[in-house]
DNA sequence: ATCTGTCCCTGGACGC
DNA sequence: TGCGTCCAGGGACAGA
């Protein structure tokens, strides 16, 4: 589940692997909601161009054009960008996975959720979009243009000041968690890092917005700094299908305070971590620590 | 304006 | 072994 911080150790790896690399070809899937931007229009704007800058909002990147346009990417929950150079067991199958031998080279070869795959005019490795579940998004934007996604976002997780959260909790009864996984609130946020935010921060994920104080966001806002930074030194959480694009797994899953350990000890108090269902979504929190 | 529920999708886990 | 059922969840959308 690929939040602000794997999307950003996505964009840092990705960066150097598609800068200035002409593009020579464009393989795609058949046309789904996947595709904003239909493959067809896809290909014919993105043959012959080349990616001179990789920026990221929230969690969508913006892959920019030496022609001006820009190409909007989000990875949904599954969505995987990498390298053809990238050996990782996880991109292989169960029954790969189970016919390969300890001395056989890991190579991933691109299947049906394989939604686009490029290839270069310097004949170098080639960089593939995956996706299992299609919640990912690709849409290729005119100069200038905008889309409706971005426009909507609030200001990015990790430079929004408490002050802003603060004012957006005001008269607002929603569970807090609700506003944090808000993208038009605070942009970034998912399930993994709101539940260890607030778990940092002693808040109870249940808590009606309006009742936080502004040391309470303050807080708030200083541990989901905290653990959105040290995720991405740790190069994202591995839980279900995230690799870097060069194939690495992220680390973070093993520093989870709370997130999936629903039944299991806190880790500061050994009450047993407790799991809740707010509007359709998992949240795991400490009783005791998170009033 | 705000909030909640439904839907999109697929693979893996689980029970029988 | 195999089948059915449930679950994971980001975000768009409809309706309250």
């Amino acid at each position: 589940m690929p939040e602000l911080p794997e999307v950003e150790v996505t964009r840092r790896r990705l960066e150097p692997l598609l800068i200035r690399r002409q593009i020579a070809s464009l393989r795609t899937t058949g046309d789904s909601y996947f595709f904003l931007t239909k493959p067809a229009t896809l290909r014919r704007g993105l043959l012959g161009r080349s990616i001179v800058g990789l920026s990221r909002r929230g969690k969508y990147l913006l892959a920019e054009l030496d022609d001006g346009k820009r190409l909007m990417l989000h990875l949904g929950m599954t969505g995987q960008l990498f390298s053809q150079s990238a050996t990782s067991v996880r991109l292989l199958s169960a029954s790969q996975r189970s016919s390969l031998r300890p001395e056989e080279q890991l190579r991933f070869e691109p299947d049906k959720h394989t939604h686009i795959c490029l290839s270069f005019e310097d004949g170098g490795p080639e960089v593939y979009f995956r996706d299992v579940r299609k919640f990912g998004k690709v849409r290729l934007l005119r100069r200038g243009q905008s889309d409706p996604r971005l426009d909507r976002l609030g200001l990015d997780a990790l430079e929004a000041p408490a002050e802003a959260l603060f004012q957006r909790t005001r008269k607002r009864k929603a569970a807090i968690k609700n506003l944090l996984l808000d993208q038009s609130v605070i942009a970034g946020v998912g399930n993994i890092y709101a539940d260890e935010a607030l778990f940092l921060a002693g808040v109870r994920p249940t808590r009606h917005a309006s009742r936080l104080t502004r040391n309470s966001c303050e807080a708030l806002m200083a541990s989901l700094r905290s653990v959105l930074l040290r995720s991405i030194e740790t190069g994202g959480s591995s839980i279900s299908d995230f690799i870097a694009p060069d194939g690495a797994d992220g680390d973070y899953q093993d520093e989870r305070w709370v997130y999936a350990r629903a039944g299991k000890p806190c880790l500061r108090c050994k009450t047993p971590i407790r799991r809740t269902t707010l509007s359709q979504r998992t949240s795991h929190f400490c009783p005791r620590c998170q009033r």
